[in-house]
DNA sequence: CGCTTTTGACCGGCGC
DNA sequence: GCGCCGGTCAAAAGCG
């Protein structure tokens, strides 16, 4: 596959044998995770304007695989997200995917805390839900979707927050290798150029980017006050980018965010969204 | 008719 | 070695 191609670490995999899994939080929350050893050190995004919610290491050592239950009671929510503990699940469910037949690794995760009502948040993406499991931590079952493009191994997690039904963490896992679909059904622009502003800067190219598909403008979410830390608020258009640091990472820090509002062009959306080397289908 | 969602069962890994 | 948990697959049902 040209997944591969994709992949940050294209080929190489610095597969230290762990997955980092990282929170981010501060002004709006975003999380991330590579299976490299990213350079671009969360200490800077932890150190600055962003909280790593977890270590990269820790997360998966620590809340490994059995704690997650009451071993480590989250003192916050917006700190401790589940995610923490199907980081090993994950592993192990990637194994388990490559033994049936496809060879996924590690993909990147990047893990999201949205405050929205809805759990399922448009990206500009095309999700089918293959699953549903109820988790340990947290009374709401959390959903799996899958890409739908066929060629697109891309993964999606979904739950809420045991602590903040209000906050959704979606957990991307690995990268499209193709372009952003129109729009789902007949969504606004504005999910797409939510959608491209992020992924525009965060499709994966390398390590130090990152791509934050879930952004979605058209929710009925509530709004939480700019002062609110650890949330991404849905309903950020243009606040998108205001709320929204340059960017998680040193590399994108120097791309602005553009509007989304200011964005709902699309002209050359899906061109900026994927980049022709990683273009797959 | 095709696609998506839903639900249950099964598999694999990890911890105890 | 057993149990628990998470993740994925497969079949069926519903909806557009």
């Amino acid at each position: 596959m040209d997944d591969d191609a994709a992949m940050p670490g294209s080929g190489t995999e610095n597969v230290p044998g762990e997955p980092s899994w990282t929170f981010v939080g501060g002004g709006d929350v975003f999380g991330y995770d590579f299976p490299a050893p990213s350079p671009f050190d969360l200490a800077d995004l932890a150190g600055d304007r962003y909280h790593p919610l977890e270590s990269p290491a820790a997360s998966v050592r620590s809340v490994g695989s059995s704690s997650s239950e009451e071993t480590e009671p989250p003192p916050e929510p917006e700190e401790k997200p589940p995610e923490s503990s199907s980081a090993s699940a994950a592993a192990a469910a990637a194994n388990k995917g490559a033994k049936k037949g496809q060879k996924r690794s590690r993909q990147p995760r990047i893990a999201f805390m949205t405050k929205s009502e809805i759990d399922h948040l448009e990206d500009g993406y095309r999700w089918r839900k293959y699953g549903q499991k109820a988790v340990k931590n947290s009374p709401f079952p959390r959903s799996y979707y899958r890409c739908t493009n066929s060629k697109c191994t891309v993964k999606k997690r979904v739950e809420r927050s045991s602590d903040d039904p209000a906050i959704v963490i979606t957990t991307y896992e690995g990268q499209h290798c193709h372009h952003i679909v129109s729009f789902p059904r007949g969504g606004p622009a504005t999910v797409g150029s939510a959608a491209r502003s992020l992924t525009d800067h965060l499709s994966m190219p390398t390590p130090t980017q990152l791509y934050f598909p879930s952004l979605h403008l058209n929710i009925p979410n509530r709004t939480i006050g700019p002062g609110s830390s650890l949330l991404h608020q849905t309903p950020l258009p243009r606040q998108l980018q205001q709320q929204l640091p340059p960017a998680p990472l040193p590399e994108l820090t120097s791309s602005p965010l553009p509007t989304a509002t200011a964005t709902s062009g699309g002209e050359g959306l899906l061109d900026d969204i994927v980049r022709p080397g990683m273009r797959n289908g």
